[in-house]
DNA sequence: CCATTTACTGTCGATGTGACAGTAATATAC
DNA sequence: GTATATTACTGTCACATCGACAGTAAATGG
């Protein structure tokens, strides 16, 4: 805080909460856009979002808020974290509005988007955004890589990935989760291995799921832990290096 | 963004930004904090910072600012990043102020503060306020205890403890970072085998540094990586687990 | 020259990791 | 019912890494 007795008066500033929203469907990541339907950026994709709705809104309450008006889900079941904040002087041509963006990861929405506040909202696989295909509104872009990335480290030291799961799982279905947001191949029998060897991961509900074909598989449920002893550590890409 | 067209005004708040400077002063860690002068919270400990100066100021570059104005301090050497954005509704009294908070890593400062802005900003030992011997204005504690866990993290991950050294430093004097931050005490032979076995972490500058007594150190600089392969991982606290 | 101090190197057993062979339990084809 | 495909899971083995600690190297001070 600035101490001085001075006759300054701070700026006064908007402030918006915008979400990425991140499921997987049909083991494809996917993000929640809608498209705008006004200026600036109309008929552009961007990410959910809105302003703080009134004085005494607190900002996680409105990122909860802005998430149920979106997917109708009920908040035990998912993720949020702050993700940070954006505040280029020239992010939005409307004039100096700050955002406060938050990550949430969902288990997988059936329907695509029902009768909900969201005008033209719809799944779009990352895909098709971190390739440039879709372009998305303001400096939506640089917080949706943003997104992607604390994602796709945390999986390896938080258990963020059973949240993409529903309350059971078998553990095939939660190696497919890193799998697909890694976008790598694991060894499925190590899988097995070290996630049942980290404390408080996952733990067996007891209960069986029989699939169309092949030996049943065993269910699990979250565990307690709140981060992984050891971590499931991503391998690495392709090093080209060590070459002079 | 909220795309209905109505005759609704998005409510206007002040937004500050605060700062938790670390640094390493004669090994402690150290936090530099400022006195208030002013109502609310007035002789009371806080964090420095202050409200974004106008309607064009990059929130990155506030608090670089903020940061000169306290410490005076180039920005090549030192480490700065977004911790978090703060909104509870009364978290301050005078109305609603958001805050965005940056924490940020220098090499020992010499002298506790000189004539810069901040009036009475002092050096204060973490553990003083980790303890509660010393209490900060508004939601400060929290800010802070989420920098210092931050810190402690980024440590095993990234180089981040390069920066409370100076641009050359040996090993010994890298792993006595490690050991303040941490609060452990690490097995120097095996410091030594890790951090050189990470590849880009520090390199050699070629110099040795003599001390008052014994054999000559090897003097290293930062290198080019970004992130720690394999990481440096914090030795786990007694785990009273595993016992029924 | 010898003790002392700090810096650095080597070794060894326990543990974790990746690669891959092998076994178990279901459904379906014939 | 047997064969076979499919999915789920278990075991093994060579190798890398880690923590603990012995040992060597290079300076200073008596």
């Amino acid at each position: 805080m600035r101490e001085r007795e001075e006759p300054w008066e701070p700026p006064l500033l908007m402030v918006t909460v915008d979400l990425v929203i991140l499921t997987l469907r049909a083991s494809v990541l996917q993000v929640l856009l809608v498209e705008r339907g006004i200026e600036p950026f109309a008929g552009c994709q961007a990410l959910p979002g809105g302003f703080l709705s009134d004085e005494k809104e607190d900002l996680h309450a409105a990122a909860l808020r802005e998430l149920q008006e979106e997917t109708n889900l009920d908040a035990s079941r998912l993720h949020i974290e702050q993700l940070g904040t954006y505040g280029a002087p020239e992010r939005d041509p409307r004039g100096r509005i700050l955002t406060v963006a938050y990550l949430a990861i969902a288990p997988g929405l059936p329907e695509p988007v029902a009768g909900t506040d969201a005008s033209g909202a719809a799944w779009t696989p990352v895909d098709r955004v971190l390739s440039g295909q879709v372009r998305l509104a303001f400096d939506h872009r640089q917080i949706f890589d943003d997104a992607v990335e604390r994602a796709r480290t945390k999986l390896e030291h938080s258990p963020l990935a059973t949240k993409f799961c529903g309350g059971e799982f078998t553990i095939a279905e939660l190696q497919g989760v890193y799998e697909t947001v890694w976008d790598v191949k694991l060894d499925e029998r190590n899988f097995y291995r070290k996630v049942q060897r980290i404390p408080g991961f996952i733990e067996p509900t007891g209960a069986d799921r029989r699939a169309a074909k092949g030996r049943p598989a065993r269910m699990f449920r979250a565990g307690p832990a709140k981060a992984l002893h050891p971590p499931l550590t991503r391998p690495e890409g392709p090093h080209a290096e060590e070459e002079s």
